[in-house]
DNA sequence: TAAATTTATGCAATCGTTCCCGACAACGTT
DNA sequence: AACGTTGTCGGGAACGATTGCATAAATTTA
């Protein structure tokens, strides 16, 4: 029912062949001004649109890009998401988002999907329960144009975009210090993200570099970053029955941050009287909370600009690219 | 350099024509079962995937769905779209998604977009800037199936899907008076919004039902639905300054409940002390919020569900589809 | 045994677009 | 006048997959 205009009615209706009227559009110099006039005015006219599932076909390539993230319903995610789009858009792009819902088979099912769809290149943000990434790697292998941003595969040898995780932490992991805590407790989501390797290794430099010992039992992992409510709740019941209890807790996600003050608001601990938070979020409602929350805010939209603008490099290389680089941006410190 | 395997290759490996290679695959009945059984070993061995490109162009449709939305940094947003994948994806559909950052030009521009690309039906949610739906008008006549949630346009004779807004915003008012509250103000979104118009009249009649009169100069309208912290403050600024300040706001959007509580925080304004706030918002982290938010929440996942079930209808029936329904979900007030 | 039927396969058109190639004017050059 | 250039345009083959039709071989039937 729904029959779009094509080359074909333009080149009938004005008596002209395909190939003319191609050309009348695609403003080839093999042209006469004349013959162009005729045929671009008739398109208007009838709001001729190209059909771009035909041009994809033909020209193998489907001016879209894949991004795979855990949830569009998180902040870090969102604003990136937003970066993305306002490059893609810029350079003519389509963004088709999936989540994986830090499900590994969601992830490879997306991945799957998205590559058989033509896209031109991915943005990957690996699903915290990924520890295998053949699937990824077989399309790279095959020539397909991948970036990671946030959640990096360092298997893979291509474009990464990160914040400072590391740094952020390290600062995190300090203030808490500096405001008087010594008992500091770290939970993060499953121990192979590299986000979490990452800010546990500055949790350990900022006790480090101040003289405080490495507590094992006080490093939590949650293996899916606060998507069960209860695996936090769990994980900070276990840190609040030790002996030496906690009296601060670095968190190392967006969820994971939420969740603990939800559990403590639940269990009636204040914070951050008993225990002191601090923890990476981009929430744009955390000055409402309360208690509030110290948090280490990612250049999300800025991550993904760039994640962004280095794909389509790739994408629109003339050459294969031999040369990657890693792009780390810093994070930004909100005490409160 | 991203070459995939084609159905050529498989004619070519095996000495076969591409039609018996398709045939095999489609596993129709003209056919041996011993060339059958040789093709889909060999595609399975070299993990032939069907080009979706190919498929679409020849059978003009390309498995895809549209969805048109303000933000995916909405709650309400992201859960909705949580529900349209769920069914999309168990239908073998694509999700593309748009944002439209309540701008009427983006609105137009992605409805395009998405129409080119020969989405197969879309789902929208009007943006607040949008008054003229003259794009989706002239898609919906050529035949593109199109599903309104959450802000419909009633010009497009289509299906339906929202919440109980009148219902949400009665008992949400009525909570208000019930409370003690005699001046209820109302601030809301842009008034030709479907939302917008369903809100106010349940508050309307809620101050109605309760011997209350309305007072317009309580209505206070933000056009941009809150996406513009500024004109909530105005809003609320305005309220304050009234001779008769109200006692209580009645909230109709996401954005502008946590951005009347900024306003409010920022101002020094007890809440609930000085003003009481209820509104309507789909936030899970509400439960943070201090000072904390009454709130109308809408089914958001079921809603989002719901729409694609019934946008799939229109695309795979037989035949027009003339009989179209409004279906109208209930919301919950949760009083905090 | 010849004719009729079934079965398995290939050919070619199709979807909408681009682009290589060839055709054929209308020139200019020797 | 014969030949080469240049400028326009149409024909037709791609891109990857499906499918109606033709055709060959294999089978059944008379």
């Amino acid at each position: 029912m729904f029959e779009p205009v094509t080359i074909k009615d333009i080149a009938k209706a004005l008596g002209l062949s395909t190939s003319t009227v191609s050309r009348a559009l695609r403003d080839t110099h093999e042209i006469s001004v004349a013959t162009k006039k005729i045929v671009l005015a008739y398109a208007k006219e009838i709001n001729y649109q190209p059909n771009p599932i035909a041009l994809s076909l033909k020209e193998r390539r489907s001016k879209s890009i894949g991004v795979v993230v855990s949830e569009v319903a998180n902040s870090f995610f969102s604003q990136a998401i937003n970066g993305i789009e306002s490059i893609a858009y810029d350079r003519g792009y389509h963004v088709i988002i999936s989540q994986t819902h830090e499900s590994y088979d969601r992830e490879v099912i997306n991945v799957q999907h998205l590559a058989s769809r033509s896209v031109d290149g991915l943005l990957v943000s690996l699903s915290s329960e990924t520890t295998d990434i053949s699937h990824l790697i077989s399309l790279h292998e095959r020539g397909l144009p991948i970036v990671f941003f946030d959640r990096v595969a360092d298997e893979i040898n291509t474009h990464k975009v990160i914040a400072n995780n590391e740094k952020g932490a390290y600062q995190a992991t300090e203030y808490l210090i500096k405001s008087g805590r010594k008992r500091i407790a770290h939970i993060t989501s499953s121990s192979h993200l590299s986000i979490s390797i990452e800010r546990l290794s500055g949790y350990e430099a900022a006790l480090k570099d101040n003289g405080i010992a490495i507590n094992p039992q006080y490093i939590k992992n949650c293996l899916h970053g606060g998507m069960l409510q209860e695996e936090t709740e769990t994980a900070i019941k276990e840190l609040m029955a030790l002996t030496e209890k906690p009296d601060a807790i670095f968190v190392a996600g967006d969820r994971l941050s939420t969740g603990c003050l939800s559990v403590f608001k639940n269990l009636k601990i204040a914070v951050p009287k008993d225990i002191a938070i601090a923890g990476f979020s981009n929430s744009d409602v955390l000055d409402l909370f309360n208690p509030s929350l110290t948090s280490i805010r990612q250049p999300a939209f800025d991550i993904g600009k760039l994640a962004t603008e280095m794909l389509l490099q790739l994408i629109e290389a003339k050459y294969p690219v031999e040369e990657f680089e890693k792009r780390v941006l810093e994070t930004d410190l909100c005490v409160r």
